[in-house]
Order: structure tokens, then sequence, then C-alpha cells
DNA sequence: TGCGCGGGTGAACGAACGTTCACTTTTGGA
DNA sequence: TCCAAAAGTGAACGTTCGTTCACCCGCGCA
């Protein structure tokens, strides 16, 4: 038995229509619309549905008690690496694994944010105009890293360099020029991941 | 007056503690926590605060009337046009801080799925190997949409096209073909987003 | 075949919810 | 400075909430 799974698989089905809810209203809906929604008729049934999510971390109880997505809400089925090969296993099969896109992009929470990129200044390391780049915050980078970094008071998003002994900020666009940064400048922080949506 | 902004100072200040705790727990918290939480003393004040949110689309209501947020809700608290000017702030997108990027990028949880990319055939449109693609599985599509495809028992993503009255499959790396598919291919579903991690 | 257990039903209950009423305080414009 | 409108107080109210109780059903296993 896959021991990540101990809810069962009605559960999962019925969880599926909770987190489609919330996605349309931030909310997780009351016992007696929970009710119509997954097509059950008492509250009780309810109630104990709702603890068993509760003992697996996909609910929670906020300060006031009302009910949270929990931990695991935020799930999804990761499709297996070994795609390429012949067979394909889409997701949702056994041992299928589940992550959270938040947590692969962001680790440390404190010092992350999110920053829109504009211009297609690195647009040949794949970030475009209009996607969002995940930076930790820190004054430090190695060279060969992505950063934004404070150029005359604006931001810029570059590859850290080095020439001679100096930095330097290399686009991944041709069209761009190598920025040999006078005194003025400094690291804003470090991009770790990047996203877009279609 | 700014005419955007009907609602005063006072509620603005309240509003932002509404985000923080939205932020933290996802939730709208009920009448009389949020009495302790905006120091107020009588559950008779929320509701007219409340109102007046509503009013101003920060807040709304979900269909078993619970309180949600507007549309609104996620503005930046205030748009700072002095940023690329001088003193800048870091200028993330629309309320980043109080969604998750999960939440930005996922829409359908329940047909929503993540799969790893292997190969640089979409390199051009800034989707390279080793991306994680965020699939909404669904048979049909539009020309245009990057799609994941089956062809051959094999997932392969790739821009769907049409050419006289046959749809193809194109890359987005001119070292890889068009692919004009026999009887044997369906769409698996459509890419709605992408992220990586550096 | 019978039995136990987990999940579901239906009704009843107290507590908490959000609304309403009458009233007071604050605020901002004439 | 005064006054009217807006915001806040405090208490009371009916509604809805989530919990609880007793019971039933269906499936798996001995």
């Amino acid at each position: 038995m896959a021991d990540t799974d101990q809810v069962y698989k009605k559960d999962i089905l019925r969880l599926a229509q909770l987190r489609d809810y919330f996605a349309v209203n931030r909310t997780i809906p009351s016992y007696s619309y929970m009710c119509e929604l997954l097509d059950m008729k008492s509250k009780n049934a309810i109630t104990k549905f709702v603890a068993r999510l509760k003992l697996h971390d996909f609910l929670d109880a906020a300060p006031d008690n009302k009910l949270i997505p929990g931990k695991r809400f935020f799930e999804r089925p990761l499709a297996n690496a070994s795609v390429q090969a012949g067979a394909f296993t889409p997701a949702m099969g056994e041992g299928t694994e589940y992550v959270t896109i938040d947590e692969q992009l962001v680790r440390k929470p404190s010092v992350t944010e999110l920053i829109p990129v504009v211009g297609d200044s690195m647009k040949d390391a794949g970030i475009l105009d209009g996607d969002t780049v995940i930076v930790e915050k820190r004054a430090s980078a190695n060279v060969g890293d992505i950063v934004v970094a404070i150029v005359d008071d604006r931001f810029t998003i570059k590859t850290l360099g080095k020439e001679k002994d100096r930095f330097i900020l290399v686009p991944a666009n041709k069209a761009f020029e190598t920025i040999r940064p006078g005194k003025e400048a400094s690291i804003y922080g470090v991009v770790v991941g990047s996203f877009r949506r279609y």
C-alpha cells in the first residue's frame, strides 16, 4: 500500500472538490454547504470526513476555529520522470509523488520576494518579459548566479560574471550589452526560481 | 479627492490587517475575532466596516454566504509611481505578497498536474529542459496553445498549430521538426504555466 | 454465514454567528 | 462654531453553525 496515502479514494475525490471550490472561492465551505457539494446527506458525515482530513494535514483550523487549508491541501501530482520512454505513466497512479509548488520554489520565506520581469535581456536563459522571478534577498552571490542588481537606482536581472578583478553583469541576449558597473551598483538578491502563467 | 479611493484611511489600515491575517490563515476571520484583531468593540462596527469593503469590492460573499476576498483584496496597498526614479521600493506584482504561487498558477486543482520537461524542443518559448509545466488535463485546445500531446505513446510538449484542415505540433526550436501526426495522436492537456528552480 | 467496524443517516442541541435596534461619539464641511 | 452625517458602542435577537447522540447499512474477514 502506498503509505503516503492513508485516506481512502472516496475522500480523495471529495478533497478534489474542496480544492476546486477553494480555487474559485478562496474559502472552505460550511458543513451544510459541503453536504450539497459532496452529495452527502448528514452534517455528521461531514464532521467525520473533516476529522479525517485534519488528521492527515489536508485541513487545519484558524485561530478563530474556522476551517482552513492544511499543509498538504496544495499538493499536486507530479508525473513520473520516466516519461520519455515508451509506455508513459500519467500521474495519479500508485506511488505518484505529490508536491507543492510553493515549497519547491521558496526555501526561505522571510527573505524571499517575487519580482515581475520587464524586458527581454535574459531571454536566452528562459526568463521572458512578464515572467516572475523568485528572489532571495542577500548582498552576496557567486559568479554564474542569476542576480537582481541595482544599477543607477534601477533593478536589473543579469548573470553575475567576473572580468579580471571586477564583477560584471552579463545579459542572456545578444541584443543587450554586458554591464561593467561603476561604483554605484549592488546586489539586491539572487534569483532562485521563476514562473510564468499562460 | 482620489476617486479611486472612497474608503477612508482607517479602513485601509484595517484592510491591511485583514490581508495579513489572510496571508497566514487563508481565511477571513469571524466578526467577533475581527473585533480583537482590529481593536474594535462592537460587532456592529464590523458589520458596517465589512459593508464598506464589500461595496468597494475588497470583500465578497461565497455561495454559502461566507466572507471571501473580493476582486480588489489583493491589490497593492499603495501604488508608488516613484519606483523607477530614485528611492525605489521592491516592486512586486499585484498582491503577490498575499497570494501563494500555487494559487497564481493553478485554477482547476482536480484536473491539474505537474510534468517535468525533458528536452529542449520548446527552448525558444522559454521552456527549458528540467523545467516543470503545469498542465490542465483536457482533450481539446485552441490553436496557439502550448499542449502536452501523446504521439506514439510518448508525451511531447509543443505548440498546437493548424495546417490546412489538420492539426500540427510545432516546436519552439529550429533544431526540431514540426510533427504532422498520423491517426494516433491526442491531446493530453494544456500547459497553463511553468516554473523552474535554480 | 455471521459479525464487527467504519462510514453514513437523521434529529436534536448549545454555542457562535452576523444582523438589528437605539443610542453615543467622532468627524468634517458650512 | 455649529450641525448633520458617518463611525462606533452595547445589548438583544433569530439564524446557522458544528457537534453530539442513537441508529442503520454495507463491506471485509473469520
